[in-house]
DNA sequence: ATAAACTTTCAGAAAGTATTGAAAGTTTTA
DNA sequence: TAAAACTTTCAATACTTTCTGAAAGTTTAT
């Protein structure tokens, strides 16, 4: 396989994926396209690999910063900007659960901490069950919250290395 | 809080969640419903509970069966159909990993098996560039892998116990 | 067999999301 | 200071996904 044809597969399938976990195609594609660039990419070349628009490119790039996963730079004696995504993948992974705990599970467990608050009578079989219900979803909702604390301190190997150990 | 307000609150917040992560916000929302209901309900219930269409019902809870959230029952002397949710979470967290790894992670990790075969010059470092990161990929995705198929087979305490004790 | 009770389908409408591109804004150079 | 070289914004438009509701399909009871 060419190598060009190899990046388009890469940049196609990252962009799919992205687009089912709620993540702008397009953005997962930029990604993508940097993550296999060995230079830094100015928004010209963005636009020109991707076939997109100026605009396009300005408005992803800049979710793409804001979640770290991309920095601008500048290179002496040229006043265009250029993006590098990190390329550490681990680092990457730690990003994303992060900021996604911050946005998703944080606003989450906020809702399921206060309609724990539903005021009731034990017999009441409906405020039973709504009751078992939440209180299930919060743990889980805890433990994945702990697991993610630690998860974004830890070291690849380590973290891989202990919880694939324990469960063979 | 009443329990008329902490339900319809908590169906929202998981409506949002899902649409986040790439479920349809309104097969999130019926999931919720269910899980929070002491009883099976019918499509007529759940039309009215959430003030949806006859065949928005039919073909989300359709997804939701697919996906192994919820089962079809019948009730004897009674011709409707009514629908439960897996009420124990640790299942639902199990079976959602299991589907989304086989939709999601499976395709991913067959095209970064094909371009990783990308033929090349190591002195060319847009091929080296392209391999270092495809082997990193690669080796995240194997990791998350065989993480998912041991936590589908463990139980939820061991599971979070060992790794939070893992990592103290 | 047929009517009633219920479920499924699907084309079109509505709602939601992403993209373009031209205009406005900013920074640098001379 | 002015113009060139860039970047950012945003209203209009295109595209995608979801939803509706009426018609078609299926099952059950008599």
């Amino acid at each position: 396989m060419k190598l060009s044809e190899a990046k388009s597969q890469f940049i196609q399938a990252w962009g799919t994926l992205g687009s089912k976990w709620g993540i702008n195609r397009t953005m997962a594609q930029i990604h993508a396209l940097l993550l296999v660039s060995p230079d830094p990419m100015s928004a010209e070349e963005i636009m020109e690999g991707l076939n997109i628009s100026r605009g396009n490119v300005n408005m992803n790039v800049r979710e793409l910063i804001d979640w770290g996963l991309v920095d601008k730079l500048h290179k002496p004696g040229d006043r265009k900007e250029y993006f590098v995504a990190e390329k550490d993948i681990w680092e990457v992974t730690k990003r994303v659960a992060r900021e996604r705990k911050k946005r998703e599970l944080e606003p989450v467990l906020k809702v399921l901490e206060q309609v724990s608050a539903v005021e009731g009578d034990k017999k009441d079989r409906n405020v039973k069950a709504f009751r078992d219900s939440i209180v299930g979803i919060k743990r889980m909702a805890e433990n994945a919250d702990k697991t993610i604390d630690v998860m974004t301190k830890a070291d690849e190997n380590w973290f891989f290395g202990s919880i694939l150990k324990l469960f063979r």
